[in-house]
RNA sequence: AGGUGCGUAGCUCAGGGGGAGAGCACUUCCUUGACGCGGAAGGGGUCAGCGGUUCAAUUCCGCUCGCACCUACCA
């Protein structure tokens, strides 16, 4: 049987990626196991969990092939490495979908199916697109460890969840708080900031007066208050004025001199302006003002309309003496900043909720209870303008913040939540408790800075630390309730006693019998209102309790799984499961361990895949895997999950879950928006894999990963209908995002194949063109290499023995080599794989090919031995350094050549290491013994030369097959560079007859062309009068090159100054022209003769 | 409002104190035996604008304009 292989004249993808994808799972090669490898040969990449809540997108492919390229770089460094693939339940996400589902097919709420039922359903809607995704990772050839994929809520992760919140309840830093937080409405649950985005919107700003109660002689009967929500009024407390408002004042318009002083122009008479509106505000309102301070101090008050209320006037210094009217309306529970003035003045003010879970007003909006939020704004706008109490009405544009998953527009909402104290506690934090890291922070988000500040933590680029750190140093608590069905259920259950009966309930045998064991329950005793809790160890009641005016306490009681044994008697003694689920973050936040099995990887419960525990001696695979290697992600992530693996990271194990964080660039659609599955603008990858392929797709993403841009992604959906092209981004969209309207023939097409009865469009990208093209060269310039290398020789090579284009190539080989490789080195895959593109086609195909094949042609000849000996190990090597990217067509070609040329490399230069597969093949290293820096300078000079020639040939029209006849006119002392090296030149340019001679005559009809200083003379191929005019266009070019360089060196500065490396190149860069010109002259003065 | 990044060829983007680059598109030529998803050659840019530093600025520094994202806020 013969050892040759043929391959089709094309590059077929769809044929050959399934089956390698097969052979690689089948050869357990994605599969990683602690091993007697040392901890600086791991390399370790969590992967950024995909949510369940749909398909990937193109924004999924580039962050998964970024990680696959690092994968399958370490794992041809040989290191032991391990990718984790897992998803996300998602929370809000994923429940959002599933609902917003049951109502358009079904009709129905979740309220419908209750809790179970829904939950149920959101179960399947997982079961079903974590396949698909599963797939779609596949297609794209991500080579994880399958087996041990995991998933947020299965068995593993929940324990850990479990786990760490129970660490958290028991060192306190979980906390009850009554907090404003974003409400959505729609959705009826919290949402944190990072889900709210803002959007501005036309409203209105209205000034109101309430009516000050019982007005001395001289005092104002009405203060003034401006608002763009008026409703909320019917929930003040509160009417702020500042405590001294000539001081303010004042110092707002110092710091406007300053500023005026420091800048010029039009920006000078804008501010100058302002200064004058203050200035006025001084002379017309402060009077007024510090007449309201004294009577706020005075504890005078005022009646809030509609509702008749009495409430006082209070100094703080969130009234602005220099904004609106200078007093502001305090409403506690509905606005962040008021909240805030209430925390200072809560001993004095109310703090009052007017809103129910769905946006409509409580019995404390009195006649206005039930009515919509916007409902009530007019018709609280009405009764106030009916009574005379509104006084001015402008228009307004206002940032109106809305939340992300229903589209409703966000109230702040003051409700029962749970906290992670994430700031500093007076005595510290201790992180990594009972492991040998364990350290004592100031608290847990200091200790995450310091990881990123020592150095501990690298960002790539590394700009984006200061994302980081900005977010961080806010020190924010953490706000982990959601009021959602779908998700890790709070694992607390509660009771509120008054003072009176909690020592008999402490004492209740039911209740000690529980919190007698400290390691499956914890119980805490909280004081509402006091952000006070206590552990509670012992039976007996502690009498230095805070004294607060709440007779009431809270106990609080965190078990560590649902074991029945604790449940059921704690119910029994009156304990309610809280409701709400935490938010998504907190279970992705410990996924860098979460998935190794801590607490305990010996004993974790795995439901199928791999086992974690240790083997054959080795250690188990939470000891061994972390802390992992490198992050992957896009920047948006940065603050909501980076930064939150770390502290958790720093909390559980005392130790970083990543040293690297690898940021890159986010994939846009033809509008310049970032694709997001809930936008509905994403395309799946496998759409664009089944036109151009999966490593066609890669290579591109790839080629656009430079470390700066962003990626724009222009999309084409062709209409399954009547095949009509429709541009995306400029395409209407049907009843859904997911779904759009041909402008053709104007029906319904889908890009996600997410409704059932719609037809799903193909897309085109021509973006991924030229990665199909890049693919379709390597396969041929293999199947030439693969149709020539019978018989290749394996034997002992001398560098003397090598022609002068095999040196070459291998120089440029190594430069490549190192290229690549520094590339991956430095997150720059679009750097790395250019070089590697650059070499191959540029250098190998267009340059080195076409040398050897006159040498090809004589097979039996040493010489050409000797280059299918160099080409075979260049195509090794290629295929090698390409393999992280373009894994399928790699392998596939790497197993052609291997059955062809069975041992491979240079013996005596270069090592012919390879493995069965090229996945785990060795990584290239450069051979010193083969850099030539001389000969690469020398080569590329053949190159010029050799382009200058087919220039004459292009421009002159001189058929292809026509040999030339040239004369190199070297300076005398150049002679040397031209021996033997001619061949290069003479069959490149098609040349008949070369000639090297300095003094050699320039015959009629010969053109003559100069590099460097080396006249080219091509014989026969221009008649007189065109080579005068060509010349005469020449000599004006070169004229101005040297006026340029006559002129810079004439400065005197720039001889003295400049570095003399600098002065000397442009020297020698005058002379390369004076030289030139100095020929067409002579070759004119001849023309003329 | 503040922060970050970006404005370089028709398009998508590299680069970076000392002669402006790539891919695609475009023009001309070549269906020679790896590849027309190819080969050879070519045209095309006041490097957003204005100042400054420097012998030298597309590159460094200010400011202006435009775009994107992030953070905060305007009662």
């Amino acid at each position: 049987m013969s050892k040759k292989f043929s391959l089709s004249k094309s590059y077929e993808p769809t044929e050959s990626e399934a089956p390698i994808y097969r052979m690689w799972l089948d050869s357990g090669v994605f599969h990683a196991t602690p091993d007697e490898r040392p901890p600086e040969r791991r390399y370790v990449i969590m992967m950024p969990l995909p949510n369940v809540t749909g398909a990937l997108h193109m924004g999924h492919a580039m962050d998964n092939s970024m990680q696959d390229v690092l994968i399958r770089w370490h794992r041809m460094l040989g290191d032991n490495t391990l990718w984790m693939p897992g998803t996300d339940h998602a929370g809000i996400a994923t429940q959002a979908v599933v609902e917003k589902r049951l109502k358009e097919l079904e009709g129905i709420t979740r309220h419908d199916v209750g809790r179970e039922g829904l939950v149920e359903r959101i179960w399947a809607w997982k079961d079903q697109y974590q396949a698909r995704i599963i797939s779609q990772l596949q297609r794209v050839g991500c080579s994880c460890d399958w087996e041990r994929q995991r998933f947020t809520m299965d068995r593993v992760c929940s324990r850990a969840v479990r786990h760490t919140f129970f660490r958290m309840f028991e060192d306190g830093l979980i906390f009850r708080g009554q907090r404003l937080v974003n409400w959505d409405p729609y959705l009826r649950t919290s949402i944190s900031d990072d889900e709210v985005y803002h959007e501005t919107v036309q409203g209105f700003f209205w000034t109101l007066r309430y009516p000050v109660m019982d007005p001395l002689p001289g005092e104002p009967e009405y203060v003034e208050v401006a608002t763009t929500r008026p409703e909320t009024m019917l929930g003040d407390t509160a009417v702020a004025v500042h405590p001294d408002p000539a001081k303010a004042l004042r110092e707002e318009m110092a710091a406007l001199d300053e500023e005026i002083k420091q800048c010029s122009g039009r920006e000078k008479a804008e501010l100058a302006a302002e200064h004058e509106r203050l200035a006025a505000r001084e002379r017309d309102m402060l009077p007024r003002l510090i007449q309201l301070r004294d009577m706020a101090r005075a504890g005078r008050q005022v009646c809030l309309p509609l509702l008749d209320r009495p409430m006082p006037l209070i100094c703080d210094d969130w009234a602005k003496p220099a904004l609106g009217t200078g007093c502001v309306k305090i409403t506690p529970a509905h606005d962040y900043n008021d909240y805030d003035v209430w925390t200072r003045h809560c001993e004095e003010i109310d703090i009052i909720n007017i809103l129910n879970e769905d946006g409509t007003l409580n019995e404390n909006a009195g006649p206005y209870a039930g009515l919509d939020r916007y409902v009530a704004r007019d018709k609280v706008v009405d009764d106030l303008k009916a009574q005379g109490l509104l006084t001015a009405v402008e228009d307004r544009q206002i940032e109106i913040g809305h939340s992300d998953r229903s589209k409703t527009p966000i109230e702040p909402y003051l409700s029962d939540q749970w906290f992670i104290r994430m700031g500093d506690s007076p005595a510290g934090v201790r992180m990594g408790e009972g492991t040998a890291q364990a350290f004592t922070a100031p608290g847990l988000v200091q200790a995450a800075m310091d990881a990123v500040n020592e150095g501990r933590v690298t960002f790539h680029p590394e700009r984006f630390v200061k994302t980081y750190l900005d977010w961080l140093s806010e020190k924010r608590d953490w706000p982990i309730s959601r009021q959602l069905w779908w998700g890790h259920r709070i694992p607390i259950w509660s009771r509120t006693v008054t003072r009176a009966e909690l020592p008999s309930l402490l004492a209740d045998g039911r209740l000690a019998f529980v919190y007698a064991q400290p390691t499956e329950a914890r119980l805490r005793l909280a004081i509402p209102d006091a952000e006070y809790s206590r552990l509670v160890t012992s039976p007996i009641v502690p009498v230095d309790l805070p004294n607060s005016p709440v007779d009431a306490v809270l106990l609080d009681v965190c078990l560590i799984d649902d074991d029945e044994q604790y449940a059921r008697p704690l119910e029994d003694a009156g304990f309610c499961r809280d409701e709400d689920v935490l938010d998504t973050w907190f279970s992705s936040s410990i996924w860098p361990f979460s998935t190794l099995g801590w607490p305990d990887a010996a004993t974790a419960e795995v439901e199928g895949g791999a086992p974690l525990a240790g083997r054959d001696g080795y250690p188990d695979c939470l000891s061994y895997y972390y802390p992992g290697s490198c992050l992957v992600t896009a920047r948006d992530i940065i603050t909501l999950w980076v930064a939150r693996m770390v502290i958790m990271g720093l909390y559980n194990l005392g130790d970083i879950p990543f040293s690297d964080v690898f940021i890159h660039a986010n994939i846009l659609d033809g509008k310049g928006e970032r694709m997001s599955k809930s936008k509905g603008n994403g395309i799946d990858p496998v759409d664009i894999i089944e036109v151009y392929g999966a490593d066609a797709m890669r290579y591109v993403l790839c080629d656009m990963q430079t470390g700066n841009q962003d990626i724009r992604l222009p999309v084409t959906a062709v209409c399954p209908q009547c095949s009509h092209h429709n541009e995306l981004a400029e395409t209407n969209h049907g009843r859904s995002i997911f779904t759009y309207m041909c402008a053709a023939c104007n029906r319904e097409f889908d890009v996600l194949g997410t409704m059932p009865d719609v037809p799903t469009a193909k897309l085109l990208s021509e973006r991924f063109l030229e990665g199909r093209k890049f693919c379709n060269k390597l396969w041929n310039t293999a199947r030439f290499a693969l149709a020539n290398l019978e018989d290749v020789p394996h034997e002992r090579v001398m560098r003397e023995d090598l022609a002068l284009e095999d040196r070459w190539i291998l120089a440029a080989l190594n430069q490549a080599i190192r290229q690549v490789t520094a590339g991956l080195a430095d997150y720059n895959p679009s750097a790395a794989i250019g070089a590697a593109r650059d070499f191959m086609w540029n250098s190998l195909c267009d340059w080195y090919l076409e040398l050897i094949k006159p040498r090809l042609r004589e097979p039996r000849s040493p010489s050409a031995g000797l280059a299918r000996q160099v080409l075979a190990y260049c195509l090794d090597v290629v295929l090698r350094l390409l393999q992280p990217f373009i894994p399928f067509i790699t392998e596939h070609l790497y197993q052609q050549l291997s059955r062809q040329v069975e041992r491979r490399g240079l013996p005596g230069l270069t090592d012919g290491a390879g493995a069965e597969l090229l996945i785990n093949s060795p990584w290239p290293a450069a051979v010193a013994e083969l850099d030539d820096e001389a000969l690469l300078a020398t080569f590329s000079l053949l190159q010029e030369i050799t382009t200058a020639i087919r220039d004459v040939r292009n421009s002159q029209n001189i058929p292809s097959t026509q040999g030339l006849t040239v004369t190199l006119k070297p300076p005398q002392q150049r002679m040397l560079e031209f021996s033997s090296r001619g061949h290069v030149i003479e069959h490149l340019a098609g040349v008949e007859t070369l000639a090297v001679d300095p003094n050699a005559p320039r015959p009629r009809g010969a053109a003559s062309v100069v590099v460097e200083d080396i006249q080219i003379l091509v014989h026969n191929v221009i008649d007189d009068e065109a080579e005068r005019a060509r010349l005469l266009k020449e000599r004006q070019r070169v004229q101005k090159e040297i006026d340029m360089f006559r002129r810079k060196l004439a400065n005197e500065n720039f001889v003295a100054r400049a570095p003399a490396e600098v002065v000397e190149e442009n020297r020698q860069r005058l002379a390369k022209y004076e030289y030139q010109m100095a020929s067409i002259q002579t070759d004119l003065a001849r023309l003329e003769s």
